[in-house]
DNA sequence: TATACATACCTCGAACTTCAAGGTATGGAG
DNA sequence: CTCCATACCTTGAAGTTCGAGGTATGTATA
């Protein structure tokens, strides 16, 4: 919980915003969601296992995903989804990205842009 | 000097992109650049002078930046302009940035996209 | 003259996030 | 029976940014 007062959250908390974007249609765990990262990026993004279980612990703890043990193949696995929290917890999430990134292309546009505020 | 292997820069860096963009072409100050970031973004991003003086530090050790002191209403001011390490320097930066921006995007695009490698 | 505010520079400690490395355990392939 | 991929997890270190604070000058106001 970022006790932030002026920047929403800047560049952090992409992790999250990955995270929350890819559970907000499917099952998945976290094993799965590592690859998943790598693999819809390109490779352009790769986020390790020391960032992504803390913040799915997190956002369990928050109550925007809901986790269930299931075993497949003998293999025991912690699937997340989100729940009606984290829908909106990443719709919030999204909305602050896309003014931030907004914002930067604005001004590495150059300048002489509308900002009717 | 981030000794990163995996993500170029994530999301940080966003002051040192910022800064680099607008001395591309401007000659400016610190405090005015404090406020050039929050006009062009419509208050969206807020530099703090914290942030701000320690960046144009480093990136003016680093050879990225020229600095010189003048007088303006005797105001001592220091303008800082990008040079050629740091017009390099912000070419580099900045594909990162659309690398990342680009990647997040197509995740939260949903999915089914074809990401060639 | 004094007070106050905007300008203009700067530094520091706290807070937060992320990273890389390490640790445990099971199933399947060789 | 050894090795690797799968699958979970934690921890210390590193890096960045924030916010608060500190100094100093010019201008306006009272």
């Amino acid at each position: 919980m970022p006790s932030r007062e002026t920047n929403p959250s800047f560049m952090s908390g992409v992790p999250e915003l990955l995270l929350l974007s890819l559970l907000q249609d499917n099952e998945m765990y976290g094993y799965e969601l590592v690859q998943a990262v790598q693999e819809r990026t390109g490779s352009a993004i790769t986020l390790g296992e020391g960032v992504i279980y803390p913040v799915l612990h997190a956002l369990e703890r928050d109550g925007a995903l809901a986790a269930r043990r299931k075993t497949v193949n003998g293999r025991s696995r912690v699937y997340y989804k989100a729940t009606e929290i984290g829908t909106r917890r990443f719709a919030a999430v999204k909305a602050d990205w896309g003014r931030i990134t907004n914002a930067i292309s604005i001004v590495l546009r150059g300048a002489e842009h509308g900002f009717s505020v």
